[in-house]
Parts: C-alpha cells; sequence; structure tokens
DNA sequence: CTGAAAGCGCTAACAT
DNA sequence: ATGTTAGCGCTTTCAG
C-alpha cells in the first residue's frame, strides 16, 4: 500500500504551496480559475481524499454532530434522526449516531465518546434510567450546542423538542371517553420521566373534567415493553373493579396489552386500548392500535433546524428557545367501541 | 468559557513534560505509580478530557469503525448493529453508523464520509440499488478492513458474512409444500442482489426436486415494502391460475401481502404467506407470519469477531473468511394449513 | 523512568 | 493571487 496522498503531494506535482492548494481545494478564498483547476485534477488524479481529523484539529470544527437516543430500533426515533440527517443535508453537517440502549452508563459513555470526538454539537433523548444529567452539562459547559428532544429534563437549560405531552395524555383519555369507556386504566413506566408525568397528568386531568374518579389501583408503574404490557394487563384486568380501557405508555407496551387481551377473550375494542407514538406495526396489527402520533417528522427537523441556528451565535445558549408540538390522535380499531 | 485543558495544562501544572503525560495517561509505557496517580489526578481535577483527533491524528488510528446499512428502522438491521456494538465493546472499538437508506448515492458519501473521517474499518451491507462497487474498493484499496455482511458482491474480494440464502429459499418453499401447498408464488426485488437472486433459485430447486412446475407469472420482480406486497398480491391473485401460497422478500413485504389478502377474503392460512428476517412485528400481527430468521445476531457477532482478527494482521486481506449461517425456519399461523 | 523534539495533515494569519 | 510559517493536541522516537 502507498502512503496516502496529502496536500503536500499535490503541491509538489505542480510546484506550488500547501495553502495554494487547501485554498483550491476550499473553494472559498481568492484563487485564479487555473489554479483551481489544475489542483483539482490532480487531487482527482493522484487520488487525494482530505484528511478530516487534521482539518478539524487545525479549524475547531468537526463538522460532525452526534444524535444520542435511547434505542434506533423505535420507529419514532428512526424517524426523527432520519428528519435530522434530511434538515441537517445541505449545511454539511454529518450525523452519527449512539445508542444508550436505555442504559444511563452507556448514555454518559456516549456523551465521553462523542465530545471526544469533538463533535460540534449534540442532540439528544435521555434514557428511561437517567436521573443525573451532570453528564449532558458537560457539553453545556463547553459551550457546545446541545438540543434535547422528546426526553427531556428541567434542570438543563438547553433549547429542547417535545410533544406537549399533557395534551397528549388528555387526548388519549378524552377519546376513550368520547366512545363510552368509563373505567379507564393507565399503564406506565416507573421512571420519574417529564414526558411520561406529563401524559399522567393529563389523563387525571381528562377525568376530572369528566367527572371520572382517578383511582390508584388502575394505574400501573411499571415498565414499557411488550411484556410490561401483557403484565400490566393482566394485573389489571385480575382486579375486582377492572377497567374497560387501557392507555399504554407506548405502542409497544400497548402491543403487550392487547395480546394479553386476546388470550382471555377480551379482544379489543371490547376493552379499549390506545398507545402512544404510532410505531411502524400499529396499523398492521389486530386489532389495529389507536395511538397518538408524536410527530417525529417535525421534532427531528425542528431539531435541525434549532442547531444550525444555535451554531451561529457565539454563545449557543444565549437564546434557549422551546418548541413544542401538538400531538394527534390516530384512531384506530383498538378503540371504536 | 476556559480554553479546554490539554496535555500541556496538566504537565506544566507538576512540572513534568509533556511526553510523561502523555504516558501516564496512556497506561503502558513505564512510567512510576507516583507519577501516573498524580497525573491522573491533576488530569481530573482540571476536568481533562483527552482529543482524540490529535491522538488519532498522530497514531493514525481512531478507533472508530463505521457501519453502514440500508436502514435502521429494519430489526434485522438494527439487531446486527446491536451485536457488532457488543462484539467490540471491550476492544475500545466504537461503531458509528451511516444509513443509505437504500440508495447508491448516499452509500457513496457514506464510505466517503466514513474514509475522511479516518475511521479504521468498515462493515457494510449493500443498498439494493448498488450495483458498482467501486466505492467500496477504495476502502480495500487503502488497505482498511471491510466487511460485507448480508447484502454482499462477488466481485469484491472481502470477507463476508451471510446467511446460506439458497438454503433459505428452499426452507421457505419447502415447509409450504408441507404444508400441503402446491401453487407457490415468490415476489421479491427488481434488483440483482445476490442474496435474493439466492432465495430465487433456492424457491425453483425446491419446486423441481417436488416436481412441481416453475411458472414465470408467479414470480413477481418489483421492490421490497408493505406497498408492493400489496402490489405484488394483488397482481398474482388476479391471474387465472392464482397462487395458494405466496413467498415474500422480507416481512415487510409479506405484511403487505397479508394485508392484500384480507382485503380480499383470502386471509392466511387459507392463501399461505411466509417472510424472510423475522421482523418485530412479524409475531404480533393477525394471523402471524411464518418467516425465515436469518440470526442478525450471529452475523453481527461474526462481524466483530471478523474485524477484531483482520486489524491485527499488517496485511488485512490475506486470509479472506466467509462464514455462512444456517437459516431457521420460524412456522406461525400464515403458513399453518 | 523522564525529557526534548519532531511531526501527523491541514488551516490561517501575515507577508509579498 | 500566492508563499511562508506557526501551530491545533497528541504520540513517539531518541537521548539521557
Amino acid at each position: 500500500m502507498k502512503k496516502k496522498t496529502t496536500i503536500y503531494d499535490i503541491a509538489k506535482e505542480l510546484n506550488i504551496t500547501v495553502s495554494t492548494v487547501s485554498r483550491a481545494l476550499s473553494g472559498f478564498s481568492a484563487i485564479s480559475d487555473t489554479t483551481r483547476e489544475a489542483v483539482i485534477a490532480t487531487a482527482k488524479k493522484l487520488n487525494y481524499s482530505p484528511n478530516r481529523l487534521a482539518s478539524a484539529l487545525k479549524s475547531g470544527k468537526t463538522y460532525i454532530i452526534g444524535v444520542i437516543v435511547p434505542s434506533v430500533q423505535a420507529h419514532f426515533f428512526a424517524s426523527i434522526i432520519h428528519s435530522i440527517e434530511e434538515g441537517l443535508k445541505d449545511s454539511g453537517y454529518r450525523v452519527i449516531l449512539y445508542q444508550s440502549n436505555e442504559s444511563v452508563e452507556n448514555e454518559i459513555n456516549g456523551v465521553k465518546t462523542l465530545l471526544e470526538a469533538q463533535v460540534d454539537g449534540i442532540m439528544a433523548s435521555m434514557s428511561l434510567e437517567t436521573e443525573d444529567v451532570s453528564h449532558f452539562a458537560e457539553i453545556v459547559k463547553q459551550n457546545k450546542p446541545l438540543i434535547l428532544f422528546d426526553r427531556v429534563h428541567n434542570d438543563l437549560k438547553v433549547p429542547t423538542v417535545t410533544l406537549d405531552d399533557f395534551r397528549a395524555g388528555y387526548l388519549a383519555t378524552q377519546h376513550l371517553i368520547d366512545q363510552g369507556y368509563k373505567n379507564i386504566a393507565f399503564v406506565t413506566t416507573i421512571h420519574q420521566i417529564k414526558i411520561f408525568n406529563d401524559r399522567l397528568k393529563g389523563y387525571k386531568s381528562a377525568l376530572e373534567t369528566n367527572n371520572l374518579p382517578i383511582l390508584k389501583e388502575h394505574i400501573i408503574f411499571g415498565g414499557l415493553s411488550i411484556k410490561d404490557g401483557r403484565f400490566g394487563a393482566s394485573k389489571l384486568m385480575r382486579l375486582e373493579n377492572k377497567p374497560d380501557a387501557i392507555i399504554a405508555g407506548d405502542d409497544f407496551t400497548a402491543l403487550g396489552v392487547i395480546k394479553k387481551l386476546k388470550e382471555i377473550n377480551e379482544t379489543p375494542p371490547q376493552i379499549g386500548v390506545i398507545g402512544f407514538a404510532n410505531e411502524a406495526f400499529s396499523p398492521y396489527i389486530t386489532p389495529s392500535l389507536s395511538t397518538i402520533d408524536q410527530h417525529p417528522n417535525q421534532m427531528g427537523s425542528e431539531c435541525a433546524k434549532m442547531f444550525l441556528k444555535m451554531i451561529q451565535l457565539k454563545n449557543p445558549y444565549q437564546d434557549v428557545n422551546h418548541v413544542i408540538l401538538d400531538p394527534l390522535l390516530v384512531e384506530r380499531q383498538s378503540t371504536i367501541n
């Protein structure tokens, strides 16, 4: 293997200096057309490929931004990522991904790795486990743009893009009430995450508004997964005062709930079931799953837009914005009583 | 914002030189325990975070490896990624992801970006569009490890990890035959991708072995998606000689097929349907989807193992291996006649 | 065991 | 419009 070509090789070939080559390649500074063309031609001839590391080391900008999500397997996050990439496409910024797999430890590691890789900014949605946010605070301390989306944290004074989760919870509950359900349970995570708390508040508020009682035994705090959904449903259906509808913390959990209900012959919409996130599978299961759409694409493009704005400012945090999106009810068979 | 601490700051603080600091931090070279401890303590005190860029520029190793997949939304690829990360965890290598979204252009860009970022190696599964593979050849030319998984290409003389796709196609077909289906159609991609061709060959071979005719009109070449599945199914079911079972190129396509069949009241297993990949939703749709499991986790860990081996050699390609995994039939309701 | 010094590939003043 | 030169932060000989 021959050594990689550098701008020095190009310079030597053309009997000019590296600065000229650098300028020609970057395209901006004053350069004669002939020189530029010659440089570009020689670069191609020598199969030159720039070393971004060196450039980044010198200029302090990598043009890479790190995105940390709990998991790329959720359609919701995958869609956000896609829209972030889309929104950043023309700016020259590239995205690299890091999954926390819902573990704080991984998340801390992710922040560290990305920071050490000198990314120009980070966008993140926190893991369920995350309570202490000092690892994120470190990003702010370095004065690098940090944008939180969906799963955010109040202690961090950074821009956020979220859903109106109170309204989301309210909407889901009101929809079930409108469909004639009167005894509505809620299966959610035990972790103190703002968005999940907000949804729960929305749920309670909707019940109150409709003069329905808030029953402690109808609120199940556990995990969010297919398994947890099954578990929550079976726990609820063994109650003396069985619910006639169940709101699940996300669509995966809702799927578990439905599985369980089918097994015990209480197939929705006999018992109403609604989830959150409008996952890819949700329209295709039987019965198809009603859910709250969280506008992942809008979320992603808002993040991108926000980042591009922040990167312009000398102090990225001089003007901290919060974008709040409106949830959208998607009615399907699982709640059509 | 204060400047970032460097090893110079630590050196100055302790009245030693940067080389000593560097050695202490890297942990290997001969260093007295006292010095090492002092350095580490000071590093923590000054909130030091290494600049990997500088280190990589000097040492030529970034300890980052790039993974290119068509899409992270497919459970299959997400699982592979997860297992790659798992397998690399203890080695110090980190993974960064790049999605091609099934576009060659994105794929070429991805290779370029990763190469410019000086990754230490690349693992990739090709987009459906990819025919010319010169962008991948460039990686080999730079003598950097390239490992192809699942969607591979014969022109590239690099290590691969794949499923025995001929057997996968055969297995799916034979299963349908065993279930009593006799008129089996195949909906696949129009793109000339090895794995899909191999499955088709397996399908044909199974038909031959069982003395069943291979009907041209029963092989639909289109795309792979829910939409394409619907399309393929409706095309097939309008035939004079309607099939009594359909093999779909992947589970998404199979899902589309099932949707369509349900609409025209030919709900599986009345018409048998089987897919490939055992996606996350496949057990949960109605009827649950029979499929061929492609062992994504094994695939990922084999990739990781292979990479670790290659990186040791002075010439990574001196010993090109091909791991071939055995497909696994997952029988569910959609084919239980 | 530690120090001195060169240099990875590139950018960006500052000259000319 | 082009050349000169000094680093970016780190690793790594080579000396001692």
